[in-house]
DNA sequence: CAGTGGTCTAGACCACTGG
DNA sequence: CAGTGGTCTAGACCACTGC
């Protein structure tokens, strides 16, 4: 509709402090930031479907083209999914499909579940405040309300997983070690659902430890057994970290797995 | 040029064995498999650039905005470079850049490699007849030819990582310690120019280990010093395994970084 | 300046889904 | 069948590179 244009639109430019480079920014990448906006005001939920596309061109005053490219991008980040035929999605950790995609460890030989259910259990479940450490990997103050949840997962009746993980306070406001085991499915699925969190995304840091007496205990493994240590720092929309996350893997029957592309 | 199709043009459809579905191929798809025979076919080599989307356009009988989006995938997979107003390149494990693209062992704090370079330093050469186990691993038959590579990186005069690797004896004929020894840059950048071997995506296993003795010996590590393993096959163009693995990482001031998606 | 990739449009048609 | 996303085209123009 309005093809005369030079830079950003002005209308919607993100904030960025340095006036380094004109920063030209394509209409698709503007059309982006306006669809990621009403994702994180949640006027489309997880679950649910965002309007046509033909919807979106008439909404943007731009071409279905342009709202195309733009969700395009959204799809490859995982926060879309497109289904043919019947609409473009907010992308959720219910689906079967992608449930535990951040989980990377896997049986040596075998199918993803092939082992059964996985068995979750809260073992801790309490609010204090945070240290100088937590604050900084979640961007609060020390001292601020932070949820520290402990818990083991086990695969086939052996406990493989040990995590420890900490929650800014404010979001997660009521969130109780009873809530957590009513829950029935991947815990970030539920903090979609109970909290309006969604994690878009995550790094993690990968070391090999030996356990304290504690989480050997925990993990049922003499004190000298090797372990995968994954500290995981979790990202809603706007990279704002949501969640911190370290926990210790059993690697004997199971290992990390990597795709390198 | 030919709007008229309803499936693959049959020309170039890959065989794959099932009759399942129908399975409809877009056209853009069918492109992008023929620009990946001429990469496979070194008719365009790791640096050069390949030829304008105007000219591919033309050579397949299509508009430029199908070859746009085959090779708007091919350059998503790091199989190609595009660079505005210069051209689109076949990309390469030389560009200081992407040079270390596999390795995802960084420093606790601090830049990529503020540490200084990296020395490497090759321990051992030899040929040898594929195990059961390697053979399978690269997709060949016990008691095949293959090299076994065994070599040292240091971080800061630091001994860090401990590497054995196995590669196909055929496709890297006349590969031996001192022409590892004699190159200067990635090993994978040495494949390509000297073999013609391209690693194009990897796949890595991680579990956490103790060392035998001779490794922590290499390392210069006690006994009980846990480490990571990290076993990785590595593929060429179509899939190929080319190459077999096996890294122990000291973890104490490095980690495995992984960003989650 | 010409040549390259990058963006945007408008329109046609195909494939898939569900009523 | 209508409505959705998916593919393909043709053409215009913009941004970047190097001569």
């Amino acid at each position: 509709m309005n093809p005369t244009f030079t830079m950003a639109d002005s209308s919607f430019s993100a904030s960025d402090g340095a006036v380094s480079t004109p920063a030209f920014s394509p209409l698709y990448q503007q059309i982006k930031g306006l669809i990621l906006q009403s994702l994180q005001s949640a006027e489309w939920k997880p679950g649910e479907s965002i309007p046509s596309e033909m919807d979106l061109a008439a909404r943007f005053r731009v071409s279905q083209g342009t709202v195309r490219k733009a969700i395009d991008e959204l799809a490859a980040d995982h926060l879309l999914v497109r289904r043919q035929g019947k609409g473009t999605f907010v992308a959720t950790h219910e689906e079967r499909h992608v449930q535990y995609r951040f989980l990377k460890l896997v049986p040596d030989n075998g199918d993803l579940h092939a082992e059964g259910p996985t068995q979750r259990k809260i073992v801790d479940c309490k609010r204090l405040r945070a240290s100088a450490e937590i604050a900084r990997a979640l961007d609060l103050r020390s001292g601020d309300a932070v949820l520290q949840v402990r818990r083991v997962l086990s695969f086939a009746d052996t406990p493989t997983i040990l995590e420890d993980l900490w929650l800014p306070g404010a979001p997660f406001k009521g969130l109780t070690a009873e809530r957590l085991t009513g829950y029935h499915g991947p815990m970030y699925a539920m903090f979609e659902k109970e909290f309006g969190v969604r994690m878009v995304r995550a790094e993690e840091k990968i070391r090999a430890v030996v356990p304290d007496q504690a989480q050997s205990q925990w993990l049922k493994v003499p004190a000298d057994t090797p372990l995968l240590s994954v500290e995981r720092i979790a990202y809603t929309y706007n990279d704002t970290p949501m969640e911190l996350r370290r926990g210790l893997y059993r690697t004997e029957r199971h290992h990390y797995h990597n795709a390198l592309n």
